[in-house]
DNA sequence: AAACAATCATTGACTTTTTCAATGATCCGT
DNA sequence: ACGGATCATTGAAAAAGTCAATGATTGTTT
């Protein structure tokens, strides 16, 4: 298995009082992250953001694109870029919203669905790979925190 | 204390099992703390990345661009902008490399230092909202987790 | 029911950020 | 001393992000 092509041993800088900071933290994993996750989808013609939205697609929940804009952080004229892309390929669909006609609902086709198991089988091992520093247990209470920090308690 | 301005309470398609998706966790949570840190800096018209930059500068750890770059996993050319800033400022200056005259080493001035000590202060505050979900120990344990997967065990 | 403001997806313009190749200076190994 | 590598810098090109305007539709107010 690959590991992370940066950073393999802590950097002198790390050190510093900044090497605590949260906000560099979640900017480097997230960097690293990106890297490792593209590249494990680029054998699909996916990359971070379009596999969100083909994983919602997927998902059963109906989402409208302002929901996924909102969800993903993105623009709303960034997530018709995205369902273009995918709606092209043929992996998902823009169908009417159920109560509201403004609102289009994203959902994934047959061959979307495919397409998503491929990769998502990627995704993970990207992710294995990503966190390969953190045990099973941490990882679980890292992915935890995160959730708690944006969501709040859930449970 | 002013909260989160998104997401203030779990959206519905954090049910998908996206929602445990690393890579869209730190996504999320580094978009969000990255609106509250920029804000918290605009005041001082730095922003993330010129914050680090300055806080680095004056660690005393003598950075060069180049372990600026790496750290911070930015492009050098992206380094020399936000130290030309700094400098034109007169928040950092540039010194020669002690062993390397190629390299640049990036030092704060008395003005700089000043100026990072208010800037932190406000840093911290943001961080402090930016958590506010989690304990003290989950936000400490957060912090330790993200250092561990990005550089290993350490202490 | 007519008028009004608000929201959704979309487009297009605009700015910012990222990426990358080329360059001169300097370093290191031979 | 030579040749290949690394550093900071520049500039160009590509990608991503931001934002206002628009038509369709909704909910609300009168």
């Amino acid at each position: 298995m690959a590991t992370l092509g940066t950073d393999v041993q802590t950097p002198r800088l790390a050190a510093a009082r900044i090497g605590s900071d949260v906000g560099l933290l979640l900017a480097k994993l997230h960097a690293a992250g990106s890297v490792l996750n593209n590249k494990a989808l680029a054998d699909f013609g996916l990359r971070e953001r379009s596999f969100s939205v083909l994983t919602l697609a997927c998902s059963g929940l109906e989402p409208t694109q302002r929901e996924l804009a909102d969800f993903l952080s993105l623009d709303p004229s960034q997530v018709v870029t995205l369902v273009d892309d995918l709606e092209r390929r043929g992996l998902v669909e823009r169908a009417q919203g159920k109560q509201d006609r403004r609102a289009k609902i994203i959902v994934s086709t047959a061959e979307g669905r495919k397409m998503h198991t491929k990769a998502r089988a990627a995704m993970d091992a990207a992710e294995l790979d990503q966190l390969s520093g953190l045990s099973d247990a941490e990882s679980q209470e890292l992915k935890r925190l995160l959730r708690k920090a944006l969501w709040g308690a859930a449970e």
